[in-house]
DNA sequence: TTGGAATGTCAACAAGGCTGACTTAAAACG
DNA sequence: CGTTTTAAGTCAGCCTTGTTGACATTCCAA
């Protein structure tokens, strides 16, 4: 498709053969494997799933956000979120409290059981994450973050800076 | 944990805040999503799945390639495989040849019909992946995959290695 | 006061993972 | 040659996590 015997004008254009794209989309389903591994285990351990973990993650995130949001977030529907959360409820790591303001609204917080999961889950993750950027160098990470939030729907990519904005 | 008042020493010392590592992780988990949102479209139209589109890819990839070596590969069971690969058959996408040295084993092949949907679904994947690396820029891309390749497994990491070897 | 939004719940289903048990065929080994 | 191991396939059953559709409740807001 792209003649490997194109050359760069500027830093306009760039060598994309086809060969470099699939590495890197085979690069990128090799590495989700690597993100999720570690979670996944200590998931297991305690009975819980990926889809626990996502909830838990955006629930620390943003304390006291509602359901609504959270599905956005999540990009799932009501029914397959509500099952989660409702285990997480039961088993006493998130509490669900009726808002004050708007009384059909839950907002949703995790509870200090709550928090002990999603330490032990995001200090997982972080470490293999700190590993990765250590082997890949300093000028890798601003790379590695401008090339995925630019493969974003913008939708995610919308929901991804109102949470970085909101953790300054 | 890291503390933002650390300085860099060289270039082996990062400034790694739990926050910046945080969101290298919010944005793994949004990518992906956006990384997988075109194919799906298309897996769903034709009634497939993405098991089916990992099958499909690391056939075209490796022509011949045995059940053993997709099982390495991918990750998953034999039974699971085995689903995904039996309707792949029936479709007349996925040609399975007993082996002429090793009579046990069948070498995998995509048929006329196998090729077309590999290459729809990596077009889009494709095309996702150039708009991305664009708008990230060229020094954006390498260090996306350098990291990337530092998250996976050393498992996937060797399988990884070695595509990109039979690549050349 | 009524429409619609936010939430929750029930039922049913599908994809795609998993384990365990078992068969067949063929290679490899001793 | 006989035994063991390997490659592949199959059956049955289970789990998680996604889906749709229908429906009830609560309650804000026009």
């Amino acid at each position: 498709m792209v003649d490997q015997s194109a050359h760069a004008s500027g830093e306009s254009l760039l060598f994309l053969t086809d060969e470099q794209l699939r590495k890197g989309i085979e690069a990128m389903f090799f590495a989700y494997r690597g993100f999720t591994a570690d979670p996944d285990r200590i998931l297991e351990e305690r009975g819980y799933g990926r889809a626990h973990h996502r909830a838990v993650h955006f629930i620390h995130r943003s304390p006291a956000t509602t359901v609504n949001n959270l599905l956005a977030i999540l990009g799932v529907t009501k029914q397959s979120l509500n099952r989660v959360l409702r285990t997480l409820i039961e088993d006493g790591l998130v509490e669900s409290k009726v808002g004050t303001k708007d009384k059909r609204e839950r907002h949703l917080t995790l509870t200090d059981k709550g928090r002990e999961l999603e330490r032990a889950l995001s200090d997982a993750q972080r470490n293999r994450m700190r590993d990765a950027y250590r082997k890949a160098g300093p000028d890798a990470v601003q790379g590695f973050r401008q090339v995925l939030v630019a493969m974003m729907d913008s939708d995610m990519r919308r929901h991804y800076l109102a949470l970085k904005d909101a953790g300054q």
